[in-house]
DNA sequence: AAAATGTTAAATGTTGACAAAAAACAAAGT
DNA sequence: ACTTTGTTTTTTGTCAACATTTAACATTTT
């Protein structure tokens, strides 16, 4: 016996207005750096204070809001070296990542995985033969995202999602394009090669080294004149 | 001109209570997968409840407790392949962290750190000879947190402390007494070797071995028999 | 007796009001 | 003109009450 769930059934209403507070934030509707006022946001939204309250603690949390004691909370403004720390942990997460699915595949612990893997490639080589960036754009996350599941560590999902969200902050124009997309797509053969091969250590290798080479071609083409240095301690 | 400040002058209430909440979790007040009744706990801590919610919705972000929506908060319950998760994931932070740490010091960015490290291995070959399991264990932990400050990268210490938290979860006894000083030691030495030579990859090989050799240790030792795999996705 | 249903009790979700702190403003003094 | 001090206003921190959902219990039915 079954019956299908009455209507979306909202989970909380603090739930959805911290949805709704974090795509503001990422389309650009709260620049970086803006005071947020609890108030203000509880009237044009609707519900009250606390509700719109508990939803920034979330998302203070999850790395997209500062908290100052009695003063408020504010939109999380980034400098280039935060985004280059921001790089590095994502790297370091992302090869982890491609090392755990490459041994979970020699395993033989994955079956569908593969064949997805394989599929998203060739919809990749389409898109830069055509060179459709934005259907680029969207392949390459998933690209990502499925190696992140493969992977089987929730936690590690999780950590992933917070800092591309939060590398959004920084210039968002500049992260939604691939700048070259040959080359991205070279690299991602590299990964998938060796995670379909089941060879944990060059799959780590070949992560690492799209995400530093991402991050170089970022450099390159919005900042430059920029060393990105992290300065004194 | 300078006054002292006048007592601990609380930031918020909220945060105390966040605090007390953590500690009952780690000191194994609240044991793994307990139910926590948000009136029972502010009135036994003398508080509202609201600022208990407060505070489990920010401990529930960090990894330490889960929510239930309508149902409540738990203390977020482990099993062993989410230890060995948090191990990958935290061997991958800290490996990072070395590698930034070495190229911060090649880079003369660091004039102090290279001091407090040879002083840090210094007292950990004392501690070791003495067989002072419970210094050396304080100390291990303070090398590794000089090495996530030495990366200079805000966002991974947060993100290493709280995975350190959370494998306080399973089996506390366990993770407080490294099993073997001398082969910790030994690889210490290793990783400080190759950090304060200013060899990032070095660095991060090392970094790498020594959480993968822990976690065998820890396998080994607490259990024997089992394979800690992940199982199916 | 066991399963399903109706009813009551308890816990969470949400809200509005009060208290305390910070920011904005005005006034006085140097 | 600039700093300092006192006052007002705004905003956040905290609390207590109401609404809704879930869990527990009693009752009925098979």
């Amino acid at each position: 016996m079954s019956a299908k769930p009455i209507g979306p059934r909202r989970a909380t209403l603090a739930g959805e207005v911290r949805a709704e507070i974090e795509r503001m934030i990422l389309d650009g509707d709260l620049a970086g750096g803006q005071k947020m006022n609890e108030v203000q946001l509880s009237n044009a939204m609707g519900v009250s204070r606390g509700t719109v309250r508990e939803a920034i603690r979330s998302l203070a949390d999850s790395g997209l809001i500062e908290l100052i004691a009695n003063r408020g909370a504010f939109v999380h403004e980034m400098t280039l070296a935060d985004v280059r720390n921001l790089y590095d942990l994502r790297g370091a997460v992302f090869a982890m990542a491609c090392a755990t699915s490459a041994r979970r595949v020699a395993e033989g612990l994955e079956r569908e995985f593969p064949k997805k893997l394989e599929r998203n490639l060739q919809q990749m080589r389409q898109a830069t033969d055509k060179a459709d960036t934005a259907k680029y754009y969207q392949l390459n996350i998933e690209f990502h995202d499925m190696l992140l599941e493969a992977a089987a560590n929730a936690k590690a999902k999780t950590v992933y999602d917070n800092l591309v969200k939060e590398m959004h902050l920084f210039r968002r124009r500049g992260l939604s394009v691939p700048t070259n997309m040959a080359r991205s797509l070279a690299e991602h053969e590299d990964i998938a090669k060796a995670v379909l091969e089941g060879q944990p250590e060059p799959a780590r290798l070949a992560a690492h080294e799209h995400i530093t080479a991402g991050f170089a071609r970022y450099i390159k083409t919005h900042e430059p004149d920029s060393e990105a240095g992290a300065g004194p301690a």
